[in-house]
DNA sequence: GTGGTCTAGACCACG
DNA sequence: GTGGTCTAGACCACT
């Protein structure tokens, strides 16, 4: 269900984080459904349990997910995304300078908008 | 002209790296305008000359810049970025990921190309 | 296994690269083989970790070979040297220096080709 | 009659000892010609007289031009590069890496041949 | 443990 | 003066 790319400079933990919010996004998970504890996980991926446990941990904080003690670990009932406008500033931020890369090799804007919206979608 | 966020995860070369081709994008420099030496903007930014150095040298590798001996730094003639598919595939990565928290966030597609596209025309 | 020359010209971080190239090109390296972490081959090198650093960087900006993170680094997987005509023209530059030296010794023509191609079958 | 490449790597004075080998393997330069002073190349070259001197000092040392007080520099009466073993070696070690290179590009030995050929005729 | 980044200094070749 | 290289040491994020 997972895929990881090791290959690359994208640390493990948030490829988890992302695939997990990217699952909720695309309606494979919703609240409430149970997601595999770090053992289990971590077996699937290859990884070692700490590196899941560091991905769930931020999703706890994100309130995305939720432990229950000696149950296992759940989609959170409100997932709800606060926005943050720290938050936005840091996207903002980090976005900027893939922007600038796709200006400087001569993408207009309206096929900077066509590459998101398709990326957008796709999600 | 160039400033910096010692405070947070971007290294300093690549802020300088992106402070520069975003002057360039703006016009503010032009092909064959002299960029401070090494040691000059070490001294502007505070930072040690091999900090400027390494983004000096990967400006150069992307023929952004060119030296010439002894003489200084400058704006390459021919600025033109080459459009590398394996460019695109990792930008496309990285931006992926930021367009995963604006979605969860609820913005919808307009909002998010509106997003990007306020972005670019301020570059 | 890389023996350096510390007397001469050729920065240690080139000759770290290039003996890294021709123990691929000899076979003694293959596709996937791991290769000394920095620290490591600092040490046996008696050289600093940042020079060993700066050579394994370009190694892998060339794809020659490829990191993953708090793991190590490897021989990439597709070793194909992308044929680049800047390149080209760079080698060619380079390269005519030594030749015009050949050829003011009185080499022939035949004499610099038997010389190259002895080069070559020994790489 | 010379060109030099300010943009490049290649220090200046290399440049003009070897594009005044290159004349005289040509013939364009005989021994016994007058070279002009070094003020006059200076002049013409754009350089300062410091830079041309150093590439004269170097063509003296090896034999390949002779200053007479008084009267100029001239081509030397008997050009005969000499065939240092030394020397071969230098050039050997200089001329693996680009052959590697290539090599590692994709050229066949025949291919390599054949470009230091086209080289060495055009010299 | 790994690689990535940065500092503070030094020496060198070049023009 | 310029950039290029190297040392010695430090801190950080990731696994």
């Amino acid at each position: 269900m997972i895929e990881l790319d090791f290959s690359g400079h994208q640390p493990i933990y948030e490829q988890i984080i992302q695939q997990v919010k990217m699952a909720l996004s695309k309606g494979e998970l919703k609240p409430g459904d149970a997601i595999p504890s770090v053992r289990k996980m971590a077996l699937e991926l290859s990884v070692t349990p700490a590196t899941v446990a560091k991905a769930y941990q931020e999703l706890e904080r994100q309130k995305i997910i939720e432990t229950i003690r000696a149950k296992g670990t759940f989609i959170a009932a409100n997932v709800k995304m606060k926005v943050d406008d720290d938050k936005l500033t840091i996207i903002q931020k980090k976005i900027t300078g893939e922007i600038l890369e796709l200006k400087m090799m001569g993408y207009s804007v309206e096929e900077v908008k066509q590459f998101v919206a398709d990326i957008y979608t796709a999600l």
